[in-house]
DNA sequence: CGACATTAAATGTATGTACATAAATTTGCA
DNA sequence: TGCAAATTTATGTACATACATTTAATGTCG
């Protein structure tokens, strides 16, 4: 659907401001579609991410240092959603023997069991891009980059990671 | 920048995952810059629209209701966002004298003043896409509606909101 | 009229982001 | 050696989203 109907305002300053809220609704859309499915499993998106994080290290730990350099999400909270998934026994954390201050996490065999019934569940491959055309995407892919060209102010940019 | 160079991953899948991720990645920078800008000002970014949507409507009031449906975020939670606003004196909210159900909520000259500020100060139009030519800006509109083709789940949908 | 559903907004709970600060440990250098 | 700086994680606060429930007012229909 176009977006003039999405969000049902008929006309836009230009195809500039029009392109900078299809962007947000698109992502947003996209993310709300994506939380949805994940919930059936009992997971929120970070969690699942940082769950793919750990079994990418298995069966070698990952600190919290690590998971946040993964997440490329510089300012954000690992901590607390470790603590939601070690209650959920989806992870476990001890403290690294070699360096007191650092602390291992590790993925439990739970947490790799839930990875895969997800996986297999085919619910990662209906994102959206499917219907774009491998052209399409690499097109995409192109206008996306350059709406970030100049990333001049230094500030540590976000990143809320997703499959 | 190139996606992979920004998140240091040096290869996809396909393009389609590329797309995906720098979709999101690409939204979250965006939203990063323009909630970092808006904090000059005292203010977060959904409350930056809860006062344009007033002023959309000034003098006449808007309700809560009002504000959900114009905001397109149909599950959030416009009622604190409305307090915050209030609190730093931005807002007024009244029992609306009709239908004491409902609550009138009315932008005061110094949101009105406050809204001015912001928009002298050039900040909207800084938001990535004017690094588009007029023609990529139409590409990416039709890129990301076929995106969100076939909403076949019927779920309500989510929309960030932005300028 | 009066029980009951509907509507409008607010509130509660869980989760997440952003940012500042604290606490514990380790490092490094005078 | 000893103390300051750096590192690593955790915690606190403010704000937002998502969703369920509550409260108050209004509508409806027997």
């Amino acid at each position: 659907m176009r977006i003039e109907d999405e969000i049902k305002q008929p006309t836009f300053r230009d195809e500039y401001q029009k392109a900078i809220i299809n962007l947000v609704y698109t992502t947003g859309w996209l993310q709300l579609r994506q939380a949805t499915a994940f919930k059936t499993f009992g997971l929120t998106l970070p969690q699942f991410n940082i769950l793919r994080i750990l079994r990418g290290q298995h069966p070698l730990p990952a600190t919290v240092a690590l998971l946040i350099d993964r997440m490329l999400d510089k300012t954000s909270n690992a901590s607390r959603i470790v603590d939601r998934l070690e209650e959920k026994k989806l992870v476990t954390r001890t403290v690294c023997p070699a360096n007191r201050r650092a602390v291992d996490i590790r993925i439990t065999p739970a947490g790799l069991e839930l990875l895969k019934t997800i996986e297999d569940s085919g619910l990662m491959e209906k994102n959206g891009t499917q219907f774009l055309t491998p052209d399409e995407a690499r097109q995409l892919n192109v206008l996306l980059d350059k709406i970030r060209t100049e990333d001049g102010d230094g500030t540590t940019l976000h990143q809320p990671s997703c499959e």
